[in-house]
DNA sequence: TTCTTGCTTCAAGTGCACTTGAAGGTCCTA
DNA sequence: TAGGACCTTCAAGTGCACTTGAAGCAAGAA
């Protein structure tokens, strides 16, 4: 791993080991679930850094890719925009020298998280309070 | 609470006790804090049923309309499109024939956000890793 | 009486995150 | 040599959830 990596969550699982990870555009479309179009875009807008290229121009994503873009799709589900994920893939290519900013940014956005996560949990359990109301229903139909 | 009643939280609180519950659009927008042009959309699409009207046709929102208003925004927050709302708007109205389909329809958004919650735990983990790795990396910066 | 706040309808604009499509080119395999 | 998968650039379209604005009117307070 090199200086300018970012840290890679460990366990995900790829389709192919690394040394022979080698994947062609609609390979990783088809994994992901992503269009080519949108994986083009993306390197276009600076939210997929340095996709190395075949000889005739071709990409060639590699395992590393894979996690970046599972790494975006946890940020998409937390909503943050993708101007936000663009900038920390701009701090990426910067190198160390960014490790500061990159983490106060992953701890604002750990926060947010936290927030959106208690948010869920009280939602859940007004949803619960619903659900029984109309299951009780039932039995009691004009209760209050 | 009449039959037609949709079941409501326990426990928020209002800007005035029931009784004294009758607010301006206005004062709904600075509570909520929605525009009353958004309140107005609402209640066009179906969003915001029922709100009783003054003698002089101007909206006189109550408690119970506030309580609908803070299920929308939870509903929001868990991803709901506006149209599956509505949807469920429209339920309420029909009456308590709907019980049934409305207690599926709150199922299976609890399931959805129980699946939501378990994603972004999953992703604080990561987060971790990753502000664990950018924080260790000023002892070892070159470090794996 | 004038000002504020509200009402209606209708149309157009905004911001975001893609999506779609077209035009024209290259490379590799069968 | 034909086909398919890839490439580029550029423009326009989509879907969602509002937002903004304008025109014109009514009611109530200062």
């Amino acid at each position: 791993m090199t200086a300018n990596d970012i840290c890679v969550a460990a366990g995900s699982d790829h389709p192919r080991p690394d040394g022979q990870d080698r994947y062609t555009i609609s390979e990783v479309a088809a994994f992901t679930g992503l269009r080519a179009h949108t994986l083009r875009w993306y390197e276009q807008i600076g939210l997929m850094p340095q996709v190395e290229r075949s000889h005739s121009g071709q990409r060639l994503f590699g395992n590393r890719d894979l996690d970046w873009l599972d790494f975006v799709r946890r940020l998409r589900l937390t909503g943050m925009p993708v101007a936000d994920m663009v900038r920390f893939a701009e701090l990426v290519l910067e190198g160390e020298a960014t490790y500061d900013e990159r983490r106060d940014i992953l701890e604002r956005t750990r926060q947010e998280v936290l927030t959106r996560i208690a948010e869920l949990q009280d939602t859940v359990a007004v949803l619960d309070a619903k659900i029984d109301f109309y299951a009780g229903a039932h039995r009691a139909p004009e209760g209050a």
